[in-house]
DNA sequence: GCTTTCATTTGACCTATGTCAAAAAGTGAT
DNA sequence: ATCACTTTTTGACATAGGTCAAATGAAAGC
């Protein structure tokens, strides 16, 4: 899905709106691993997955990496919080495979949501759907066995779940790498 | 708080247009328990609770009810999803007690979307609000242990911990009642 | 094709928390 | 005050999933 499909599904803009809008992005390349934006780091961008994919993660006391979110393509990559508040991000944001992105910054956006109404309605409407995925993802964490996350991440990510290394979803999924091991071997 | 420096608190609105926008609220008096929606019914009002309290909850396969969130005086209470995309709410919201709320419509929420530019902005400001707090209660339920996570309760809604029913709480935190009540005990 | 390094799997054991059941403590109505 | 009902506490026991450690497998550089 390309950034202007993705747009128009949640609104409908003129093509004339769309194009002003689109400029506003810069297509970037980034490589495998690569961390576009790291905790404590106010998050200046936000990012549309043309191809790639990525993660948010943060690092537990002990310094253990818990993934937060995996991002596919064709959706909006970010540390929403930190982005649209411009306060410190709790989470690391990684490529995880080589992507093309399209990256807007804060200031961009902000210009945006001050000309276009219909820009704001957007960002509202994002907001709220990533509200509902996040409360989804946490009704399936608190009261469902390690089989039933698994099976729940296979539903939510079925391209995500294979192409990453396993501790990722384990964590993701609030389980150890362990565990994840023995669920996929009995599947 | 009023509902109008909940509004001001977010967006610099002027006096004229938040005189406009508080007339579309109802000021309702609910009693303990009333249901305010049910699961499944598609979420026609949203409140801000200016005095009392609820919670959002929903019933598990075996019957159980699941807490899924706590709202307090000086926050709007609603399914959210339900709500903005006027789809069939997965939860019940309940009064926890004698409340006194302001209710809105979605089609008066819609005309206000429409009518006024800062009104998007609240709304979308609020909504990343939340979506910051459910993520981090999602963090809190996902790798800490009971004890740490009736901890985190506390600071999180110190006002409501000690309103309710235990078994909300437990079932909000994502553990069993007698877990609770044993953490408890041995503060 | 080896070697090194990193990721995954497997095994043995342990612990936090769940389950089930009963007792105790509150709460409200008559 | 007493009775009926609800909520909380306590106890005994069970188990899913964690921890630690070692073995296997896969990928990357030479």
């Amino acid at each position: 899905m390309t950034l202007e499909d993705f747009l128009i599904s949640y609104v409908s803009f003129s093509q004339e709106e769309l194009n002003d809008i689109l400029e506003n992005f810069t297509k970037i390349e980034v490589a495998k691993n690569h961390l576009l934006i790291k905790e404590g780091q106010v998050c200046k961008n936000i990012y549309f997955i043309e191809e790639g994919m990525g993660r948010s993660y943060y690092l537990k006391k002990d310094g253990k990496e818990v993934t937060q979110w995996f991002f596919g393509e064709g959706v909006f990559m970010s540390s929403a919080d930190s982005f649209f508040k411009q306060s410190p991000s709790y989470y690391y944001l990684e490529a995880l495979d080589d992507s093309v992105l399209y990256s807007i910054s804060y200031g961009k956006i902000e210009t945006l949501l001050a000309k276009y109404h219909k820009m704001e309605t957007f960002v509202r409407l994002l907001s709220i759907d990533m509200l509902a995925k996040v409360a989804s993802k946490l009704n399936a964490i608190q009261f469902q066995t390690a089989r039933e996350r698994y099976d729940y991440m296979n539903s939510e990510f079925p391209d995500i779940s294979y192409r990453v290394p396993l501790g990722h979803i384990a964590s993701y999924l609030g389980m150890t790498q362990e565990t994840l091991s023995r669920i996929r071997h009995q599947a």
